[in-house]
DNA sequence: AGTCCGCCTTCCAGCAGGTGGAAGGTCAAG
DNA sequence: CTTGACCTTCCACCTGCTGGAAGGCGGACT
């Protein structure tokens, strides 16, 4: 199977597909042509990656879970530690965020947005006022 | 005033206040030792950098910004533009993270997480089972 | 047989936003 | 006069790709 319908198949652009082959992440055959040639395993790797991937973890992390993936002896402990440690990185990521937003929000709205120069928000990153 | 002590003052270290200067940030004098030499200014605008970064501004953002802090005549509705720009762009990357949240927390909640091979997690991310 | 287009290959460069380290100059204290 | 903390520049590296150039290959159409 040709990189482009592997791209088509597992959602990555060929580029991508390229680059987890660089990093050691996969291992297409060759052809005779020189044409890197994908089986259906590689294309469920690939996939596997790509929601990995979009569901926050590191690529490292997602080297991790694919050798988990590839081993029918794994224990599931291993997977759901990994799982659960990143779960309580988004969870901060996620309170941080709001933490920004609760701020912004306070600033955008003190703000008159006309054409005088008084401004809230400059004042506010500035440090010259409190957004408390 | 040397760098570290405005790196102390404005919370940035030393090797990013420098970056700083490389794009065209900030412009510290010099002294005859080659050492950079900061006004009570210079540090001002490196705090202003430090809350508007940690507050998820792009630095480009941060160079407009700094633009507007430094104009005495300004227009609010400039700052508020951008600002509320950043505001939307955050909330969309909140509800984004949540639902990476439920999907992981979903996952997590259905495995067993013990010696067994067996695990929903690794199933999910295969796409072998959907975690609804 | 020639030509076209689209696919494939490699390699090199660059994005953001810094961080790390080497090699060396400077300054104040002991 | 040496030590140690500070400062300087420069160059490389990090993550996770992405873009582009230059060239080979494959199948269709004429």
């Amino acid at each position: 199977m040709n990189i482009g319908t592997v791209s088509v198949k597992s959602g990555l652009p060929a580029k991508t597909i390229r680059y987890y082959e660089d990093i050691g992440l996969i291992r297409p055959d060759r052809r005779d042509n020189g044409y890197r040639d994908y089986s259906m395993e590689d294309v469920h790797r690939l996939r596997f990656l790509q929601r990995s991937r979009s569901l926050g973890f590191s690529v490292e992390e997602c080297r991790q879970l694919l050798s988990l993936y590839g081993d029918g002896e794994r224990e599931s402990a291993e997977v759901k530690a990994i799982a659960t440690t990143k779960l309580g990185e988004i969870e901060r990521k996620i309170a941080e965020l709001q933490g920004l937003r609760d701020m912004l929000q306070h600033l955008v709205a003190t703000c008159h947005g006309d054409h005088r120069p008084e401004c809230p928000i400059i004042d506010g990153l500035s440090g010259r006022a409190h957004a408390h």
